[in-house]
DNA sequence: TTCATTAATGCCAAAATGGCACCAATTGGT
DNA sequence: ACCAATTGGTGCCATTTTGGCATTAATGAA
């Protein structure tokens, strides 16, 4: 190992706060990094980190090798991706990062299908309901819902994410079947919750085409959308359900769609995000293999959904 | 090795135009540059270099990856000197070039004792009468006679140079003593030569303190000081010697000034040439032993010969 | 046409790396 | 205040990588 790995290994150290967790990002031993962190001071000839038998902290020194390593990481980047835009085939692996339903249902197929036409292409799928720094964690791609908030990434949509109103026909049969929002406000309500996207009101259009919201009443939160659709088929709750998240449940009969006659605004978008303008050919061809899957207008999981074109229109 | 190690390796493989010089460079076996070229092409999964069995030249990308590797190098230069600033004592490798004589006379004895106080401190001397590229060739510190030509190094003045006419006298016995200078320049001279300095005349000052040049019979020329004393010390050409050459010739009478009252123009004066203004600790510390082994104002060498500040003035 | 030189490669010894087990000290929780 | 879990350090050893040597093949200069 040389000078300038052992630098990016201390860098990795100093942001994820420990030896430990270094060495679990890089699925290594403990003891690894810490003959590495010796070894480069050694190199340098100067103390990098003051080490207790639990923590530790950056020297001065530390602290500008840290920067440095920084510059080294962001230039060895730029170089690797700049022998890849020379590759003619794809190869080498694709880091990809989603939620748990994109990933499961969209990407999912995308990638089997990938991986028998380019079978020397490896990918690593990280499924998370937390927004992952694709930066730090060395993402190629991310699905999200959503235009990232940072700015320095490029998005690209890849397919608009429509709304509907569901609930059970027990929830039905329990509260009656609601005629205005007013009356369904009144109702209990599941509702998707994250650390970006919070959803606590249903936004629509009055009959003057005029933008308005709703307060409901969000007795269930999560951040996973399965998990809301369980709780509206329990009959427990309705749930305002973003409609990449339905399959069969609409057409099965599970899930009846309420005030079907109201405007709802679009939900966020599906996005692709990606650290830099600069892509692999692994990472172009799975981007585009996406959209296609996914459909050029109208999102494959509009199909799920019967008459949906004419549904809060 | 790393992909930045390797990438460094190409870098000085396309400097130096072979695998074989570069490996001679390295001091490494060539079997090692091959095999870690198509290391880091594999790494890098595309071809850099196209080889025959006696020569290379670059892919577009290996060009593409070749001006990644001279800013990856800039960068960790950078921050291997930014280590050393925390140096305390000094320690690591000194590389050193000079002229011979510089080398040999007055930088040994310095080095000597140096090593004694810094037993840490490592010292190459490269002795070399041709000027080196010292950042291509890797050298903290040179010695030269005269500023470099490449604006971009450090050059400071360590010492005055001035300069003596001298011949034996077995040459005085045969040609006679000669008491003007033009009487000098029919006399066969022994005159220093190299790619950078080219002495065929000599530069004075007449009784109206007017710059003057004397055009002399240069028969014999070379880039090596001693040679040009030795023949001297042979009696077949006088010398018109840079100070710092002379060791006891003058003291034991074995070669004796000539026109002692003419006022000569200085040499050029002796410089330390450095690649950057920050310093490792053992390269400053080093340079601060030079000067003060040479001497503030009055250099060392002009001890040797006696008189001498009432000569040529 | 010949020969010297240069890049490639197999084989093997040496060096470096990484993992495991264990130790010691720190820090957080009770 | 005490205890236990966690984290950094290190010795030992197996594995991997590196580097050198000998040999081969091809190129280019004389």
């Amino acid at each position: 190992m040389d000078t300038t790995s052992r630098l990016l290994l201390l860098l990795e150290v100093v942001e994820r706060g420990s030896f430990t967790k270094a060495a679990l990002s890089r699925n290594i031993d403990r003891s690894v990094i810490s003959k590495q962190m010796s070894r480069l001071e050694e190199d340098l000839g100067v103390r990098l980190l003051n080490r207790t038998t639990r923590s530790f902290s950056l020297t001065a020194a530390g602290a500008e090798m840290v920067k440095k390593a920084q510059q080294l990481r962001e230039l060895l980047s730029e170089t690797i991706r700049l022998a890849e835009n020379y590759h003619q085939e794809p190869k080498g692996v694709l880091r990809i990062t989603a939620s748990t339903t994109i990933g499961h249902r969209y990407l999912q197929p995308v990638i089997n299908d990938f991986q028998k036409r380019f079978p020397q292409v490896e990918v690593e799928l990280h499924l998370d309901e937390l927004v992952v720094d694709i930066v730090s964690e060395g993402f190629d791609l991310a699905f999200r819902i959503g235009e990232p908030k940072d700015s320095s990434l490029i998005a690209r949509k890849i397919a608009r994410n429509r709304l509907l109103l569901l609930a059970s026909p027990e929830f039905i049969d329990t509260y009656g079947m609601p005629e205005t929002i007013e009356e369904l406000a009144q109702l209990p309500s599941a509702s998707y919750s994250s650390q970006s996207i919070r959803v606590g009101s249903i936004r629509y259009y009055n009959d003057s085409n005029e933008e308005c919201e709703q307060i409901t009443n969000s007795t269930f939160r999560a951040n996973n959308g399965e998990v809301l659709l369980m709780k509206a088929l329990s009959g427990t709750a309705y749930v305002l359900a973003p409609a990449f998240m339905i399959e069969n449940e609409v057409k099965d009969g599970l899930l009846v769609p309420l005030l079907t006659d109201l405007k709802l605004m679009n939900f966020s978008d599906m996005y692709a995000v990606y650290p830099h303008r600069d892509l692999p050919v692994r990472t172009r061809l799975f981007f585009d293999a996406v959209k296609d899957y996914l459909g050029q207008k109208v999102p494959i999981w509009e199909n799920n959904i019967p008459n949906f074109e004419n549904l809060y229109q």
